[in-house]
DNA sequence: ATCTCTTATGAGAACAATTCTTATTTAAGA
DNA sequence: TCTTAAATAAGAATTGTTCTCATAAGAGAT
């Protein structure tokens, strides 16, 4: 994931949010360190150049980036928030073995579900979005 | 939901775990409060009849029966664990606007998921469970 | 470029949820 | 009943996150 810092600044200031170092560093990070990063991983990635961004920024920006839908929260079993800088419907594969998350994609899966319900409705409830977390064993080690 | 006493030790020793009346309480408690409680729910819960049951002996109680597969624990996108004592293949209805969240369950949609993914493999990942994550909202209040 | 005003940030205290530590108690098999 | 490993109570410690508030810095107006 190549993203520059001009698209970067592009994207703060088309949700009408200031452009500031932190939050170009923040998202950064967030498209770098790609496979769902939390917000400790990337408060050490970001110190590495900006050694004096505070804790509570990271957690700040992290709100306002999600707030604006810049990015996205995900939630593992194991109790820690992760963020999501690929905003496209895709779905998750959960590791049982271990922390790690990859993202999956399959049209033709959505297309499925959504047949599904639109034929099928839930009593009382309408949907809005449908994310499969799909837990498994991955067959290789990365 | 009613489930005994009696059945919750029968479960309890099937695990080979020793009966005790925090082991007892908590898992009643997860029965009675049967949406979805928090540890704090069910420590308020358990309170009630059993004033001395220490914090420390719920989150490790719970763990113990999540190991022991008796419950199970739902990631929820907010950051609030929540435990489940239906065992059953089910999914979640996630509203968009609180926190409720509602069990749903569809064998024909399982069925759907189950021949869909034994024909298209994920390569690199063997599927063990697929659980679907509906968010959108509750159309009457509770 | 400078001014102004609003918003963002840094620093660290506060907080909530959970885990850890240790001494004591208890369940369950001998 | 005795024994022993496992479970529990109490509270300290830790972790992840939020809050507070004084200072700094964007961004539009001048």
């Amino acid at each position: 994931m190549n993203v520059s810092i001009d698209i970067i600044k592009e994207k703060l200031s088309e949700c009408g949010l200031k452009i500031t170092p932190q939050r170009i560093a923040i998202l950064e990070a967030i498209y770098v360190l790609n496979n769902h990063p939390t917000a400790d991983n990337i408060i050490t990635y970001i110190r590495k150049t900006h050694p004096n961004i505070a804790t509570g920024t990271v957690y700040k920006v992290l709100d306002t980036l999600v707030d604006s839908k810049l990015i996205k929260k995900i939630k593992t079993e194991k109790d820690i928030m992760r963020y999501d800088g690929i905003l496209d419907q895709h779905h998750h594969l959960f590791s049982s073995e271990s922390d790690r998350i990859e993202d999956y994609s399959d049209d033709k899966l959505d297309k499925l579900l959504e047949e599904y319900f639109k034929r099928k409705k839930i009593p009382g409830f309408k949907v809005e979005e449908i994310k499969l977390q799909i837990n498994g064993k991955f067959l290789k080690s990365k």
